[in-house]
This record gives structure tokens, C-alpha cells and sequence, in this order.
DNA sequence: TTTTGAGTTGTTCGA
DNA sequence: GTCGAACAACTCAAA
């Protein structure tokens, strides 16, 4: 092995920061100890592609990750730091990065999918074996998925109590502050070894740029994930209780895509939110506690990656193995491209398309057309979702396919269809989500808006539709797909299985 | 061990 | 038009 690359002594050796899914410098566990240790700090990032294990992230999520990368080395620069990027398996690149530097700790944050956590592990076990000090914190939840457990000692499979359990744990911990500035690593000028630049990572779209409208929509980095958590306090938590159901507002918090790339913490919108609480109400407030068991849900689907590490792809429930899915290729490739013919489910498509997020309520309609309309296996549409999603998550993103599905842990129940006409009216009561991803039919009055196929003539004459050219036809009947919904899943309850 | 109460998000039908 | 019941039992969590 080649000799250390900067001959430190061992008093200044350097420690190493590895920030994963934890793309921030507030609420960072293993930034705060790696600052505590008042020691030079080496900051770096590894892309691994190459490992087979890992899933890669989507294209959309990849987006993501370069503007979250980018802010990140800015702010760490501007603190004294640079962020050195790298390529490959980190079991092959840190363990290099530790002797070439002499480094005497490396600190991270945890990730909870069973491939990171195994590879986490062997790392951590092969570092500390050459005298190396590692530690792990939790930075990514407010509770680890191991330690809530029922009063019998097991996982819990059922939202309520698990939610009970978890705040009986202990009060959420106050989130540490960034720090104000880092003590650079006497080797700061050079570039590391076998480092590479952000555009090296080969993360933006090429030709087509897809994400142009993205760059308009979005602020990935800790400062637009501030901002998100501030507007939605500001504007939209009074009320949240009902307005999060509306495609049509902008009532939702939209802080998933920074969530999961850590650019804010479950502690930081914890505390805030009950700042806000006690400052604007004076005592518990239906809007909050609502905001927050959303926060709880991202845990329990934590908890549930957790108990079952192939819950992307495997049935939460077995006998869902027997389920008799469709293969219908032009079926999906119309639920994809948002021409289903229902416009509410045609909208949230094309805001996927479009924006790389689907409001919950409309991702909650358009995944139960796609599983119980169009019979269609919910990993297909959990594939898509990752691919297009810019939050992807490997456990909120499986948990709630297999949720719709029926096939997750206390699920909806399979007769619980969602009436895509009676999902747009309620929710989208003039239509103003659907015309702004569907434009071809925004010339409908509100009245036909959600069901075009059953507008009189003139009407559509008069918009300016021809069904079947402008917009489609629905490609499924609601009725009859309904009877056959209920027909499929009904031949894998127990009862029809003894 | 047995029992009991409860479980994010809906739709349709018939009175 | 509104409202309650049915949908179909099942599993989980706790006493």
C-alpha cells in the first residue's frame, strides 16, 4: 500500500465526515461529533453505481441529488470546507481516503435499507480493525426502527399504536445547530486523490433536458428546504387537516424531496412545527398533530423496511402471491403518459411527468387505478414512482404502493375502490389541478370537467374536443372495473383459499 | 391463554 | 338530497 499522501501528525490527524442521505449542516449528528472532536475535517460524498446491492436511485431522484450536492459544497465551502466527491463502492474508496490521509475517525449518519446497513456494517467492522474510530448516529428519524416495539417486545404491524409507542419513547431531541465554521484539513488546496467534480457524478439529464420546468419549481439544498418548512408554517399549517387533500392548493408542506436527501431533519420540522403550535394556538392544535403523524407515517414505513428489507418488492402479505395481476403493457403505458381518459388520474400523472412530485391525495387515486382499475401489479407502479418521484424513499414509497395494494401492513381493504369522478369533485371541485395538466380539456365547464366522456355534444363541440383525439376515451369502464376488482381480490381472501 | 376492541385516506345502495 | 349500512372478515395489540 502507497504511504500516507499528507504527513499529518497524529495530534492534527484529520477526521472523516461522510454524508450519504444527510445532505445538511443543522441537525447533523456526526457533523456536530466530527466538530466536537476539534480536529481537522475532511467532507465527502461517494456516488456508488457500481455496487449491485443498492438500488440505484431514478433519474428524477439523480436530478435531485446534484443540487443537493451543489449547495451543499457551497455551504460547506463557505464554512472553510470543501466537499470532496467520489466515485465508486465506499468500501473501496474510504478505506483508501483513510491512509492516504492518516485519518483517525470517520462519523456518518445511518441508512436503514438491509444492503446500505450491511455494507455500513462491513465497513465499520474492517475500519475499526485497522485502529480506526467509527460512529454512527441517527440523523434520518425521530426514533430508531428497532427500539419501538409493543408491550410485548415485537415489531408493530398497525399505525395507531405503533405512533403511540413511539412518542411514549422519549420527547424528541432538540436538533444541534450548524456549525459556524470547520477547521479546513491541512491538505485543503489539493484536490484528494481520486476525487472527481459534481458534473463527473454524471447526474443531470442530457438531451432531452426533461428537467427544465424542475429547475423552476424546485430549490433542492438546506436553504429551499427552510424555506419549503417556513411557507408551509407560515401559510398553509392552519387548516392542514382538511387542506391536504387538495390538489388544487398549495397546502401540503412539499418538504418529501428535501426529507430525502436529509436536507432537513424529522427533528427540525418536529420543534418547529410546535413552536408554531404554542405561538399561534397556545395549545394543541388538530392542524399540527395532523402535519406531524404524517411525519409519523415516514417512520412507521421505516419501521416496516425495517421488519420486512425486501418490502419494495416482495408481498407485506403472502397470500397476495396468488393475486391474478394483468400483464397489459399498453394499459400501463397509457397510466404512465397520463391518458387514461380520467382526468384527475391523467393530471397526477402528468404532474409527475412534469414536476417530479404528485400530491399524496392524487398519488393515493392514481395507484389505486393502476392496481384495481387496470389490475396491474403495484411494483410496476412502485418502479415507476421511483424512477419519476424526486422523493423517492425506499421505505414510504413501497410502504404505501403495498398500502393501496392491500398487500402491506394494516392496509385498506380491497373493497375500498377509489371512484376517480368522485375523487376529482371532491377534491378538485372546479377542476383547476386538472386544467393545469390537462389543458387539452381545460375548455370543459366545471360540471364535465372530471368526466368528459359524459358531457352532451355541444359541449365538447364548443371546447374544442373530439374524444378519442384530443383526449381519450377512459381506456377501462368504472363499473365493470370495479366488479372485476372485487371479483380478483376476493379469490385470494382466506375464506377462498381454504 | 383468551378475549376484546379497534383499525388514515372509500363507494354504493337503498331507505 | 341525505344518511346509515354493507362491503368481509382479519389481524393486531393490549388487557
Amino acid at each position: 500500500m502507497s504511504e500516507p499522501s499528507w504527513d499529518t501528525k497524529a495530534e492534527d490527524a484529520p477526521v472523516l465526515l461522510w454524508f450519504r442521505e444527510d445532505l445538511r449542516l443543522a441537525d447533523n449528528p456526526a457533523l456536530a461529533e466530527a466538530v466536537s472532536r476539534n480536529r481537522p475535517i475532511i467532507a465527502i460524498y461517494v456516488l456508488d453505481d457500481e455496487t449491485a446491492d443498492f438500488r440505484p436511485p431514478g433519474a428524477a431522484a439523480r436530478w435531485w441529488l446534484h443540487g443537493s450536492l451543489k449547495a451543499l459544497a457551497a455551504s460547506l465551502a463557505e464554512r472553510g470546507s470543501p466537499l470532496h466527491l467520489f466515485r465508486g463502492s465506499a468500501l473501496a474508496v474510504i478505506p483508501r481516503l483513510v491512509r492516504q490521509t492518516g485519518a483517525a475517525a470517520i462519523f456518518w449518519n445511518r441508512r436503514y435499507g438491509a444492503a446500505e446497513r450491511a455494507a455500513d456494517g462491513k465497513l465499520k467492522q474492517e475500519l475499526k480493525a485497522s485502529g480506526v474510530e467509527v460512529q454512527s448516529f441517527n440523523g434520518h428519524l425521530l426514533f430508531e426502527p428497532w427500539e419501538v416495539e409493543s408491550k410485548t417486545g415485537g415489531p408493530l404491524k398497525v399505525f395507531t399504536p405503533f405512533w403511540r409507542a413511539a412518542r411514549e419513547l422519549r420527547e424528541v431531541p432538540m436538533p444541534v445547530a450548524a456549525p459556524a465554521s470547520l477547521r479546513p484539513f491541512a491538505g485543503e488546496d489539493k484536490q484528494l486523490p481520486g476525487s472527481v467534480t459534481l458534473e463527473d457524478l454524471d447526474l443531470l439529464p442530457k438531451s432531452p433536458n426533461w428537467a427544465k420546468e424542475m429547475e423552476t419549481l424546485w430549490q433542492p439544498g438546506e436553504a429551499g428546504a427552510a424555506a419549503a418548512l417556513k411557507r408551509f408554517l407560515d401559510d398553509a399549517v392552519e387548516g392542514y387537516g382538511d387542506g391536504r387533500n387538495r390538489p388544487d392548493k398549495r397546502s401540503t408542506s412539499r418538504l418529501s424531496p428535501h426529507l430525502r436527501a436529509g436536507e432537513i431533519g424529522p427533528r427540525q420540522i418536529w420543534h418547529a412545527t410546535r413552536l408554531h403550535e404554542q405561538a399561534h394556538c397556545g395549545h394543541s392544535s388538530r392542524d399540527h398533530e395532523k402535519f406531524l403523524s404524517e411525519v409519523g407515517w415516514r417512520e412507521f414505513s421505516y419501521h416496516l423496511l425495517f421488519q420486512s428489507p425486501d418490502l419494495a418488492t416482495a408481498n407485506f402479505q403472502k397470500r397476495f402471491d396468488a393475486f391474478p395481476w394483468r400483464d397489459d403493457g399498453e394499459a400501463f403505458r397509457a397510466w404512465t403518459r397520463g391518458k387514461t381518459g380520467y382526468p384527475i388520474v391523467d393530471a397526477g400523472m402528468r404532474e409527475l411527468w412534469r414536476t417530479g412530485w404528485m400530491h399524496n391525495r392524487v398519488r393515493m387515486v392514481t395507484a389505486s387505478f393502476l392496481i384495481k382499475h387496470l389490475l396491474i401489479d403495484w411494483r410496476r407502479g412502485e418502479e415507476w414512482f421511483w424512477d419519476t418521484l424526486l422523493d423517492a424513499d425506499p421505505a414510504n414509497n413501497a410502504a404505501s404502493w403495498q398500502w393501496v395494494a392491500g398487500s402491506g401492513a394494516d392496509a385498506a381493504p380491497y373493497f375500498r375502490i377509489f371512484a376517480p369522478v368522485l375523487q376529482g369533485e371532491k377534491f378538485d371541485p372546479k377542476g383547476d389541478y386538472v386544467r393545469t395538466y390537462v389543458p387539452e380539456i381545460a375548455g370543459l365547464p366545471d360540471q364535465w370537467i372530471h368526466k368528459p366522456w359524459q358531457a352532451p355534444h355541444p359541449i365538447l363541440a364548443r371546447a374544442g374536443i373530439t374524444l378519442g383525439k384530443e383526449y381519450p376515451l377512459p381506456i377501462v369502464d368504472h363499473d365493470a372495473a370495479r366488479q372485476r376488482a372485487l371479483a380478483a381480490f376476493k379469490s385470494i381472501s382466506t375464506e377462498a383459499a381454504s
